[in-house]
DNA sequence: TATTATTATATTGTTCTCAATTTAATTTTG
DNA sequence: CAAAATTAAATTGAGAACAATATAATAATA
């Protein structure tokens, strides 16, 4: 058992089916002007209305160096607004507009479009979800 | 049950705990000054001593537009050789040099070394490689 | 055999990712 | 209170990643 050979390594296929992914949502996604990255940043947007950075730092394991350019970007586009906490000025406040709520309805059809692609059962789909998390939860602490 | 809901998402852990491994490796990896895209590459070539860069894209999921770059780097380490197929000169073969065969010495202790990072069951392990695999299958077809 | 189509790699441009550093605001401490 | 430490974003620089295009070589075809 070669431990550098490919085939016998775990994180690789890991690495790969993450990319795979990202690159099956990409044409559903530039529908609707958004990267995969804006995708889920929106997600949270989408659930929280208002978020300081950093805390979305920790919900998506982005720093400021992926944030800072994607947030202006989405601001631009007029899906978020960015301004400082009056509180604590070095927290930047992010909050969706109008426009991102709306746009919303049009991101719904999204994951029923990705499901056409991957076909793994439920059952499986719960055991992959369960390890990653898994691994994930590892990661931080 | 929101299906734009981050937490109900199967692709974001899947994309986080990939960017997770690979960020892992980075200080084991930094030591051999290999990046991650590198040491994948290397193992392919450690394995196979020589061969073209359609293969080596086929192999590890890539493009030329990431490999070029990254070939013609672990060419100035001095790791590997490019050049043209006499035989078809749209072909460029990529061939392990000597260096390039002494630095899989110093690589051995990877993979030990990130055991020592992720704590999964040899079953969690199998059954996540197994699920990853057959996404990608999925995606190739 | 010319022309056309295909194939393989390289290049360009955009976005992402992260380490390391900088800047500015706030908190802690002497 | 003033100096030092901490915190949050932003910036910088390097490497990926990929879509789209370009270039050059080979194969197919009219």
């Amino acid at each position: 058992m070669d431990p550098l050979k490919l085939e016998n390594q775990l994180c690789f296929p890991l690495y790969a089916a993450a990319r795979g992914v990202v690159k099956l949502y990409t044409p559903f996604l530039s529908k609707i002007d958004l990267t995969y990255t804006q995708y889920i940043t929106m997600m949270v947007m989408w659930e929280r209305k208002t978020v300081g950075v950093k805390e979305l730092g920790e919900c998506l394991f982005l720093d400021s160096g992926t944030l800072t350019p994607l947030l202006k970007k989405l601001e631009q586009q007029g899906l978020v607004t960015r301004q400082r906490s009056k509180e604590d000025e070095r927290n930047l406040i992010v909050s969706i507009t109008p426009r991102g709520e709306a746009l919303r309805e049009k991101a719904l059809g999204v994951p029923t479009q990705m499901q056409g692609c991957i076909h793994l059962s439920p059952e499986e789909a719960d055991t992959l979800y369960q390890l990653l998390y898994k691994m994930l939860d590892q990661m931080k602490g």
